[in-house]
DNA sequence: CATGAATGAGGCTTCATTCAT
DNA sequence: GATGAATGAAGCCTCATTCAT
């Protein structure tokens, strides 16, 4: 149990951040004490409610943040790339890409949905669904232009989103694929699950 | 919410297990009191302790129960079943079906295996282990004969299970889609996925 | 600190009630700590909750039986007692008796009504009224009779009642003058306020 | 809720006081936090340290000063009155005014004794046994002149302060009744309680 | 087997107070 | 003189578990 002692001032609401973080991945929100949170932080239980309000909050909070960063880095990604084909693989390697590096966050945030009071629960669930909507518009308009093939339009999202973000179980950092091919395979096997052969851009080999 | 009032004798310990596995997946296994559970039995709390031992052992008995009984009932439907294509084919019907029906078992199978003690969490895993194996069994036969197409066979498996399990997170018995149509929109992805066009079976449209 | 070693069963919520009794009386209801309670009961503070639902549930219920039993006590001493000078010294003798035997209640249900809920607080102000309409109407009758001569009827009752209730802030129970010799001299008080000397009965020697 | 936004200088302390005492007077001591304190003085929690203390230092300035206005202001208004009657009517007169025009300085000067330190205590209890002894001496001058019949001095002296102080529990500022006519119905009724008629001033009417 | 009551640990939160800036 | 953050104790309450009846 690392301890930052000493850490003061304003650095201390970003460790409380980070520590809550970590232990809610480890150990769950509701198994997690404002204990052990302290103490990770190096700070008496008491201190934390100078910065935040409730251990409710505090996992609102980093649910709200990741939601907004996931929805704002997407667009980025997505700004300025064209055709059904390409914005689906620039998706897929986004999701996977941000899924692998903020393992932790994407992991509480579906996992902890069930511990948010109801009105924080329909806020992010409200974002949640924006986030789908990014993807089924793009299934729609490739559907549109006659280059995917989709038995059901919503049902192929929740199976695409759900793949791809099942990388955070399994993947290590060190292992012996890296980021790029991980995403890579999941854009290939997402593709050849929706366009017909024919149309798939060359530069996808079958390897 | 019901309540089966004065529950008596053998029968006690199974409405337990059915409270339990209702009030977890509800509630999470950290968040569900055995207040609530007792009450959900429609008995005092010291009761509960006359048929389960401890909070921590009646999580277990369900995960043990329902991962002995997914690897029962797979082997049950893949007997006598040839061929890789249609080895798979079967595995997904499968893994969908099961995974409709006994949705909070499952749930509860992935989510709470955190909270499982060391040796629990062990014995566990390991069952879970057993299972994927089935899996990419399957795979590697296939690629053997040539007749799958797979960037990595075990980031394959995984993204094929990750798929598959995610029906939990959306499938509603009455909406628009039968758990038989849900169990062959998914396995065709899955196959397309896998399967050189000219290899599946004419059994699959490509609808 | 006594403690009571042992308690148990159906006696324990006595014990409570009683504690809660002194312990309030001593530090007032925001000053009494749980751990305090326990202690005088000679119970761990968690045991206190098998038979109270909330420290203001207990603060309820001690003001609220001490009310029921006000009214009733009265209501018991009035009966058969005819005109008003007569109920007039009954009530008198009867305030001062119950609130010389009840210390404690009295006191409680007075200064600590503004730590009720305002649920509970409605409910005993309501209570208080009822009492106190009793001596209003004992006065209304005599002044009606020509029997009293009061300056005011509302301010008279709230002088006479803050006078006899005064009796608990000094009366020691081993002191100079028994119980009966207070009720005495506080009715003569009183009815000397109230009624022209012609119309005192011979009972009442201006001693 | 009066919020003196930004309060400087020396006018903060007097901030203080004045909040002090209406929270005291609404939640009593215990109840008020000194966060309560701060925000109602519209200052941060540690600047109160800049004025006060301590909470109980606080307390006991708060009554310490009523007390001592008490005492001061009571010997303004005997001097120079003469004779037991006149004196009794003054003092009743007295009471009955500062009590209804500082009632919440009264109130917790009386239900916050026991909220003192031992030492605080002491000294505000010997503060009001003196203002008591301004009343008996009077009683017992009344007594030795054949002026006042008492049964017993001390008894007299607790039921009149109880009574006279008793007005805080009940005066409004704009009800029926002003302070003027309040304090006459009160000191004619103490009066007539210990006067023999015929000794009774011709200016006070028996209305 | 069921119950009700006890235990002791620990949960989240708030408190009065201190002190560097 | 005001501020914000830290402290450590303590607040009420709930928990899983035990056990005599």
């Amino acid at each position: 149990m690392v301890r930052t002692v000493g850490s003061h001032g304003p650095k201390t609401m970003e460790a409380i951040r980070k520590a809550g973080l970590k232990l809610i991945h480890e150990h769950g929100y509701e198994a997690m004490t404002l204990r052990q949170l302290a103490a990770e932080v190096g700070v008496q239980v008491g201190s934390l409610y100078n910065h935040i309000s409730t251990k409710q909050d505090l996992l609102f909070d980093l649910i709200k943040a990741h939601m907004d960063d996931l929805l704002a880095e997407l667009e980025v990604r997505l700004a300025g790339i064209d055709g059904p084909v390409e914005r689906l693989k620039a998706f897929c390697a986004f999701h996977v890409a941000y899924h692998i590096l903020r393992k932790r966050e994407v992991f509480i945030g579906y996992s902890e949905l069930r511990s948010l009071d109801p009105n924080h629960y329909e806020e992010i669930v409200g974002l949640r669904r924006q986030y789908e909507r990014r993807l089924t518009a793009i299934l729609e308009e490739g559907r549109q232009q006659g280059l995917f093939q989709v038995g059901d339009n919503a049902v192929a999202a929740y199976g695409i989103l759900a793949m791809l973000t099942g990388v955070c179980t399994w993947f290590r950092p060190n292992g012996r694929l890296t980021r790029e091919q991980v995403a890579e395979i999941y854009s290939d096997m997402v593709l050849r699950g929706l366009v017909p052969p024919d149309q798939l851009p060359a530069s996808s080999p079958l390897r």
